[in-house]
RNA sequence: GCGCAGGUGGCGGAGUGGUCAAUCGCAAUUGGCUGUAAACCAAUCGCCCUAUGGGCUACGGGGGUUCAAAUCCCUCCCUGCGCA
């Protein structure tokens, strides 16, 4: 019997779809958020704090855990529910994305995202020459980035950790690449990516886990057309019981590549994308048959002083706001602006104190969360366009 | 009053004849962050302009030496410490 079970409540427009996702730790209502807690927190909040806010998933990142504290002692301690205290569902990376961000990204300031603006500088990748992770058809090798030391990962060490975590949705040990990748790389590591999913399905297969926990296949391809097209498909044929689509993107066509290797997913499985969480590229997703999200922006930028409002993003640390009384928002429901002005956050922030990052990630968090909710009301009341229009014109006015 | 030390950009503090509008740190200003090596990173930070360049004013005040001074000399003012 899968782990999990999905229910489409409502579909369109376009391939947008409201449903339900039911896991052994109770339902996710869908379009949904996933907050990020890579070491198993979401940073400077409790998770008392992401049950007012109303968040329903946390994402916890299997290399993180590996390194620190292990996933034998999380399992020892109950598993990840239990040593975080979270009774909601959980879903863990598996790894793949420090393939990328402790690899090709390492110390070169690249993004997952690249904006056709950006020049395409076609990169030789050097696999012995990466910094930090060295890749091969068997698997990765990673310099912990906390003591030097080498830890290798496979498919099936993946997958066996993220066993041991025991979150409700696991994910495929998968290789993202860098934007700036060349076709050729892309496809020898999309080939890589397609055999480490059906070793990661196989291994996970085998074991008792594959009851209690679901595991989700990752669509790579970069940003070609054709790869994603024949990575959707591959995958697909795998039969996992939830999809993801990873890697790279160009910022001004998230939604149509979301969309053409959607179209190539079974309709009736969850559909997560990976990564990703900018109010406008959210919309896309969902526009375009995706069904849950993750992303660290709402934390990171809270930490950094960039807050979410409904007339866009702010810089708290802007000198206008040094003597603002208002709340950040004064229709916004979270504790933070039912409690403190903006002239406050600025204090915090300017002077460093901890509450800060604690005041503006409950902020950001509870804003994502209650949008994607939003999302969601507006698909079951047929009024999706609107309210994306709506939103996004004013968020990003021009 | 005498002796010693010192007065540099918002602050601290380098520089001790040219490569100095002046290292660096802090503060400040603005921007960036999309499966978290991120409570981080970057840019700007004397004034003006036709601005990857040009002009002007600057290193306590004044005067001088020199092709050239924040840097050397004289003088005045101020600060700290010590002695009367």
């Amino acid at each position: 019997m899968p782990a999990i079970k999905f229910t489409i409540e409502k579909r369109g427009p376009a391939l947008a779809r409201a449903g339900v996702i039911d896991t052994p730790h109770g339902p996710i209502l869908t379009p949904a958020f996933a907050v990020v807690g890579t070491k198993a927190t979401v940073k400077a909040i409790t998770t008392a704090e992401l049950s007012d806010i109303g968040a329903q998933i946390l994402l916890c990142n299997t290399y993180h855990l590996h390194l620190r504290p292990s996933s034998e002692l999380i399992k020892k301690a109950g598993g990840l529910h239990k040593f975080v205290n979270w009774v909601g569902p959980i879903m863990t990376d598996s790894g793949g994305f420090q393939v990328f961000s402790l690899g090709a990204a390492m110390g070169k300031g690249i993004s997952k995202i690249t904006s056709h603006d950006e020049e395409f500088r076609e990169e030789p990748i050097d696999k012995d020459l990466a910094p930090v992770a060295k890749i091969s058809d068997d698997g990765v090798s990673f310099k912990s980035y906390i003591d030097g030391a080498e830890h290798y990962f496979t498919p099936e060490r993946s997958i066996e950790i993220q066993h041991n975590l025991g979150a409700d949705i696991i994910f495929a040990f998968d290789e993202c690449t860098s934007p700036h990748a060349g076709k050729e790389y892309q496809k020898e590591a999309l080939e890589r990516t397609h055999k480490w999913a059906a070793r990661c399905i196989e291994y996970h297969k085998s074991k008792p886990n594959a009851d209690t926990q679901a595991l989700f296949g990752i669509v790579q391809g970069g940003k070609y057309e054709d790869l994603r097209i024949e990575s959707a498909k591959e995958i697909s044929s795998l039969g996992f019981d939830g999809y993801a689509i990873g890697g790279s993107f160009s910022k001004e066509d998230i939604g149509s590549a979301v969309r053409l290797v959607n179209e190539n997913l079974p309709e009736d499985k969850p559909r997560h994308l990976l990564g990703i969480g900018e109010p406008r590229d959210i919309f896309d997703g969902v526009e375009n048959g995706c069904d849950t999200f993750d992303c660290v922006a709402p934390t990171r930028n809270a930490r950094n002083g960039a807050l979410y409002t409904k007339d866009g993003r702010i810089n708290i640390y802007n000198t206008k706001y040094r003597e603002d009384l208002e709340p950040l928002e004064k229709d916004c429901g979270c504790y933070t602006c039912q409690n403190f002005t903006k002239a406050y956050l600025s204090h915090l922030f300017y002077s460093k104190e901890i509450l800060a990052n604690t005041l503006a990630s409950i902020h950001n968090v509870y804003f994502i969360v209650q949008m994607v909710k939003d999302i969601r009301a507006s698909i079951l009341e047929d009024r999706f366009p609107q309210f994306k229009k709506e939103f996004v014109d004013r968020y990003y006015p021009s």
